[in-house]
DNA sequence: CAGAATGTCTAGCGTTGCTAGCATGAGGGC
DNA sequence: GCCCTCATGCTAGCAACGCTAGACATTCTG
C-alpha cells in the first residue's frame, strides 16, 4: 500500500468524524428535524452522495453520533460515581439528567431515534455497555438483584429526561424527583426495603 | 339551521372519526412512519385535502388518536384500581404497562410522537388529567407528597415501556420489574421508607 | 332562476432520503 | 511520455412526503 492510499484513508476517516460532528452539532442548534441530508452535505462541504459513500443512510450518521453520546455519557457517569462513592447513586442519578437537559438533541440520538445500535446483546457497543455499568456499580456487590435495580432505575431517569424533554411533566420539580428516586431504590443498609 | 344542513353535519362528524379510527388502525398495523397523508385518504377514500378540512395537519391528527388513546387508558387504569382497592398501585401499574405493549401504536402517538396537546397545565383535556389521577389515587390520601409519588411511578412505567419497545432492555423481565417497582414505591404503611 | 356559498377534486409546489450515471484526475504498465 | 484503468465526487433526477391553490360541481338563498 503506497504513502498516498494512507494519506487518503486518513483523509477519509477525518471526513468521517466531520460528517458526524457536523450532524451532531447542526442537531444541537436546531433539532434533528434540520438535520437533512443536503444540509450535512452542504455543512460540510461536500456533495450528498458522499455522506451514502460513509454511512448507509441517514439512520446510520443519527446511530454514529449515538454511539459518541455513549462515549461520553458513560465517562461522565464514571466521573460522578467516583467523586462521591458514598452516595453514588444520587450522583450517577443527578449526571444523567443533566446530560439529558444539556444535550436534548444528542440525548435523543441515543435513546429515542431508531438507531440500528444493538442492545442487552452479545454485541453491544462497550460505550454502551459502560453506561448501563456505572448504574449496576451504584449498588452493592452483594446484591443480586442489582442487575434488576440499575435497568429499573435507568427507566426512571429515562421516563423523566424524556417526559420533561416533551413538556409532559413540569421540569422545576427535578431536584425532588430524583431526591425522592435514590431514597426509594438505595439499596445500602439503611434502606431496608430495598432488599 | 335546516334538516340537510344537520344531516351535512353528521355525516361530516362521522368522517371525521373516520379518519382518527383510519389512522389508528393504519398505526397499529403497520407502524406511524406508514401512516401518509395520502395513503390515510386512500382509506377512508377521499381525496388528501378533504384531511386538511377536517384537521390542521398530519400533527393534529395524531393528537386527535392520542386523544381516544387516552380516554381507553383511563378507564383501564380505574378499572384496574377498582377490581384491586388494596393493591391499586400494582393493579395500575400492570394496567399501564399491558396497555403501553398491546396497542404500542397508540401509546406512541400519547406519549412519544410530537403532539399539541397541553400537559400538566390548565386546559390539559380531562382524559389526560385522569390518567394522571388514576396514579395519584394509588396512594394514601394523607399523603402529602402523592403528586410526587405518581410523577415517578408513571416516569418508570414510561421509560419501561419505551425502552422495551424499542428494543433498549430485554422485555422478559417485565413482571419482575413491575413487582420490585411497586415494592419500592408502594406508600401503604408496611413499607417505611417510602414516606 | 341567477348568484352566492359550500364541498370536493385534480394538479402541483417545495422538500425529503436516496441513487444512477457521468465526469475528472491519479496510478501503474509499456 | 502515453494510454488504459479505476476510484472518487459530482450533477441530475426519482419516488414519496406534507400541504395548498384553483377549478369544478353541487346546494342553498334571495
Amino acid at each position: 500500500m503506497s504513502a498516498i492510499s494512507e494519506r487518503r484513508e486518513r483523509e477519509r476517516a477525518h471526513r468521517h468524524q466531520l460528517i458526524i460532528t457536523a450532524a451532531r452539532e447542526l442537531a444541537e442548534t436546531e433539532g434533528w428535524e434540520a438535520v437533512t441530508t443536503r444540509r450535512l452535505a452542504e455543512r460540510v462541504e461536500y456533495s450528498q452522495p458522499v455522506l451514502y459513500s460513509h454511512f448507509n443512510g441517514k439512520d446510520a450518521i443519527v446511530s454514529a453520533v449515538a454511539l459518541d453520546g455513549f462515549g461520553e455519557l458513560a465517562t461522565q457517569l464514571r466521573r460522578a460515581r467516583q467523586a462521591a462513592p458514598e452516595q453514588a447513586l444520587r450522583a450517577v442519578a443527578g449526571a444523567y439528567l443533566a446530560f439529558a437537559t444539556e444535550r436534548p438533541a444528542l440525548y435523543q440520538a441515543m435513546f429515542v431515534l431508531p438507531t440500528d445500535l444493538k442492545f442487552a446483546s452479545t454485541e453491544t457497543p462497550a460505550p454502551l455497555r459502560s453506561c448501563f455499568d456505572e448504574f449496576v456499580s451504584c449498588f452493592r456487590p452483594d446484591n443480586e438483584r442489582r442487575g434488576l435495580f440499575a435497568e429499573v432505575v435507568w427507566s426512571t431517569l429515562h421516563g423523566i429526561a424524556v417526559l420533561s424533554d416533551s413538556g409532559r411533566i413540569p421540569s422545576e420539580w427535578r431536584e425532588e424527583r430524583l431526591d425522592f428516586l435514590v431514597a426509594q431504590f438505595s439499596d445500602d443498609p439503611r434502606n431496608p426495603s430495598a432488599r
